[in-house]
DNA sequence: TGGAACTGCGTTACCGTTAACGTTCCGCGC
DNA sequence: GCGCGGAACGTTAACGGTAACGCAGTTCCA
């Protein structure tokens, strides 16, 4: 309840008569428009400096028409993948003058609807939404308030607005038909209980199609929880002891990595045992004694090809309103033709 | 230079209209402040509920002689480091009705400085940084612009206001005095170049200093770039050969983890041909199947109290201008008595 | 029973900046 | 000499709220 805003915080007016200029002078100086001679603006800039003016933001999103902010939210920022789509936006959004504020979701979508709620208050240039699966009230309150929107990561037919991802289905598919080729038959997932992730969940449906369509065993799901997603990932792992599997796919590269270290601990050993697959090909992968089979998801190019469309939709450039990219399957030493 | 706001928005005075009742009403209904009975109060909602009506951060901010928003600037996301302390911070600062917007430096302290003369200009409550070292102006911007600053993760005998973290040079001490002790006595360390990460130079002057007390080799210091930690990790131990070192210090445990994987794919051993040391406990040395010595630094805590602290700062009650968490050593099995 | 202290509102004056016009001045073509 | 157009500013009215203060009724109590 504290924090007065500083009692010697220069205003447009103090540098406006300091200079013995108009404040729309002033502001053109600042905002570097035009209708100002150069001999004007530096010295009104010069004069800025010396007061420490510090344009008030707020005061300019309210008098203007326009407010300079993207609001994002992500799921979580303990994971690379979102950090990438991040990095990826941010540094495509600096470039054209945006800010960017940052929620975080906890996979939780209640708290994704009351997060666009808050945020909406800066009635900000546009949103972004990370997956396509939102709590029923965020579309329309994002629809009515009119607010350019961006899903990104996952990728739906029918978009908010537009939306920029991968085919986490399709992705999963490709995954489990690679498997289905190497002879592999009873497959295991090891993911987040079924609605807490829902990319995780269509990866899983396209495995379970590959399976099923080859005729070959049901699809297991075990599912883990937890913070620690390779502590997780051992748990999957030793739950899946005695139920006759031949391939765990894994949420993540890190999970993956957790199930490989659970079951090598054990004496187990990958692939002769049991096959295992990441998903995302993150950093650690680099460094692993064995490569490991995982499909790496062009995280850093839907940020910035996300980015770059929802600017292009901002200045009202027609854009496409779904954008798939493809992923990269990596087929490493954890599956081996059997 | 779009999005015009939304024709249709509501604003207090639809709300009070449609009520017929005036914009205090209005206001005071909606912020939960005393001084309308609850029937209008209900009424005054249910109408602003109807109408739509989000109320204009922007406009508050204004008017009101405070904004309910903390500035926090990170390095990266790319660290559970930093996504622990972050998450420590909002999850406390949330409760409080803060929002935050975070940015990140990439570890350069002159993006900082610009962050922070983009971020005052929302007159934000309070200003978050990350470390104690920054670029030359920023201190004396802070601390002109008043504004209530929080230093974590590292301490400072001089903070520009408060700070909250752990004392690097110390910990960094520890680890190289317990090294020492089991015998070690030809030390390396293994980081960014010197000056991009003044935490682990300090650190690593740390180590220095207790294999100097003990007469064993100077510190070597190697010093790696890049992205992806675990590769950075595993050029430096490479790097290594040859060095005569028995003993690796790494920036990270990340980086110790890719240092242990070079080394053990070149059929080298640890602890028996290298022992090595991380840095920070992060989830990964949960799974791996040699315990890692590390020091587990309280990152959540150090967000906790860190912004614990700066809202009873805030709040204009006394608190200890620097703060001194302490890490817990993990005696593990990546060094042994030699 | 009179006045002090509430309760529950309404009025009015900003908050700091920008958008939309005006205004002035000057050069220039005819 | 006149009109005209543009460059370089200035004036004024919002933008959507909140703070401070004002003012009727009530209640409470000496």
């Amino acid at each position: 309840m504290p924090r007065k805003t500083a009692p010697g915080q220069a205003r447009i007016h103090d540098v406006a008569e300091a200079a013995g200029v108009s404040l729309m002078t002033v502001s053109r100086s600042v905002r570097g428009l035009d209708g100002v001679s150069e001999t004007t603006r530096s010295r009104v800039l010069a004069i800025a400096q010396k007061l420490n003016y510090i344009p008030n933001s707020n005061a300019r999103a309210l008098a203007s028409t326009h407010t300079p902010i993207i609001g994002i939210s992500l799921p979580t920022l303990f994971n690379d993948v979102f950090a990438d789509v991040l990095s990826g936006m941010r540094s495509t959004f600096e470039q054209a003058g945006y800010a960017t504020i940052v929620e975080t979701s906890d996979y939780d979508p209640e708290r994704d609807l009351s997060w666009a709620e808050r945020t909406l208050g800066f009635r900000p240039a546009a949103m972004i939404l990370t997956g396509c699966d939102h709590a029923p009230d965020l579309r329309p309150l994002l629809l009515r308030e009119q607010v350019p929107t961006l899903e990104i990561w996952d990728t739906t037919d029918d978009p908010i607005d537009i939306c920029v991802g991968i085919d986490h289905f399709a992705e999963g598919s490709r995954l489990g038909q690679y498997a289905v080729s190497l002879g592999y038959r009873a497959p295991a997932f090891v993911g987040a209980p079924e609605g807490f992730d829902r990319r995780a969940d269509k990866r899983a449906a396209g495995i379970a199609l590959a399976f099923a369509e080859a005729g070959a065993k049901t699809l297991e799901r075990v599912r883990v929880t937890g913070t620690n997603a390779f502590a997780m990932g051992a748990e999957g792992m030793a739950r899946l002891r005695g139920h006759d599997r031949d391939v765990a796919f894994f949420l993540s590269d890190h999970l993956a990595f957790g199930g490989i270290m659970a079951l090598e601990r054990e004496g187990g050993r990958v692939p002769a045992d049991m096959g295992v697959v990441g998903f995302n090909g993150v950093d650690l992968t680099a460094v692993l004694p064995r490569t490991m089979t995982t499909m790496v998801t062009p995280r850093r190019k839907i940020g910035v090809v996300g980015a770059r469309h929802l600017l292009a939709r901002l200045n009202n450039v027609n854009v496409a309103k779904v954008t798939r990219l493809t992923s990269t399957l990596v087929e490493g030493e954890t599956l081996q033709h059997r």
